[in-house]
DNA sequence: GAGTGGTCTAGACCACTGT
DNA sequence: CAGTGGTCTAGACCACTCC
């Protein structure tokens, strides 16, 4: 005689934040529109305030909602759409897909940066690597990178042919922020060599910088394939 | 006489994030190594349970770390990379720039979707609208959009020459998750037009896929004038 | 079965901010 | 100054999963 569960009917914080997303939905509370307070919330839910925190929070963390101390939470006027963009590990994307994954140095170069890379990394001396990443036989990613040698000297005497500098990196040189930036650029040669497409063809770059603290470590452009896709879910 | 307030010392659950990245970072924590259970840091660190608890859930969703019930929290092995990009409202976005934002209606016909929006959409009857986003003088993006419908038959009577279909479809139609992907594709010729580009020419695109519980709402790709980024923080 | 994270609760104090 | 969200605490129970 146990009443049969109903299949969609979330308890606890997800419960509440449901039932807030039902009143948005159903234009209860439209955009623009202040909310009840925490507290009310709670009471009239049934639960205790932490738990409409939790709900709530994550609402605002997802640009559902803002919130203000003081003057309290308001459904967003705009609701931005966010997506969480996850950057490849090149070779564990890879292998996920059951290929076999290649990795091979197409360059190593201590160099002054260029102006155009100045911009991203500053004008320390700095090593220039580039490496073509492959799914079996087959192309699949240019790795364009460049490495601050005042921040990382040790990467100066480090053989990049046997591991990959964002292997290297990641195990060795702490990294407190970074920048990411995605854009459709005309492909350098020696990527379009790698690749075999046209130079100059215009194909999916994803850049990333990071910083140690204020320190610029590593500047990497990635030169993708043409046809791929980055893809990912929308937040909610 | 009051102790000078160290500059960066964190307290609560942000202080805990702090030291667990600290260590991490020094080594003492490798990646791949388990660190100790929230209970034993709370009392290492003289903090409850609930403050641990919500600092090691922030690095987990930051990839930082792995957790499983009863096997514990490990130091990811190889800390994925996210960032959360944050979708445009095209309005907003040129606007916050300082620039006069214009819309224009290049097309709207109601007409059976052919097999590449199919793919994204169902074969249901759809509206195709193509449109026009500047700032000032200047061409930014076109937006090339199909609205089902069957889920959403009101829109087949509704002027999108007066409003922006994403600004009327945010107030209109509830939709509950939705997916992206971003790739470098040859611009269609109607966007080449608007973008005073050649046809055929690869331009950034964002596919943006939303539906309200299974049913599909529109599919949108936007296509982004040359030298257009997409720009975000990475997480941490 | 036992150990771990996941969550809820009730209460408290604090930080920020609009009036 | 007062109202709101932000956070912390101590304790508890539960869910999952490895042994």
């Amino acid at each position: 005689m146990t009443a049969p569960a109903r299949p969609q009917a979330p308890q606890g914080w997800r419960g509440v934040r449901s039932e807030v997303l039902r009143r948005i939905r159903a234009r209860v509370w439209a955009p623009g529109d202040p909310i009840p307070n925490e507290a009310d919330l709670a009471a009239e839910l049934g639960v205790a305030r932490t738990t409409v925190n939790r709900a709530l929070r994550e609402l605002a963390t997802a640009g559902i909602l803002e919130r203000r101390r003081r003057s309290g939470t308001r459904v967003a006027r705009h609701p931005v759409g966010r997506a969480v963009v996850e950057i490849p590990v090149l070779r564990q994307e890879i292998e996920a897909q059951g290929l076999p994954y290649a990795y091979r140095l197409l360059r190593a170069v201590r160099t002054p940066p260029p102006p155009s890379i100045v911009a991203h990394l500053s004008d320390d001396p700095a090593l220039h690597l580039v490496a073509l990443h492959s799914a079996g036989r087959v192309p699949y990613v240019v790795e364009d990178r460049w490495i601050n040698l005042t921040t990382v000297p040790e990467a100066e005497t480090q053989d990049f042919g046997a591991i990959s500098a964002n292997e290297w990196l990641l195990g060795r040189v702490p990294f407190t922020r970074g920048e990411i930036a995605i854009s459709a650029l005309p492909c350098m040669m020696l990527a379009a060599q790698a690749l075999k497409i046209p130079a100059g063809r215009e194909v999916l770059a994803l850049d990333r910088t990071t910083f140690d603290d204020r320190r610029p470590v590593t500047f990497v452009r990635l030169w993708f394939r043409p046809g791929h896709r980055i893809e990912s879910a929308l937040m909610l």
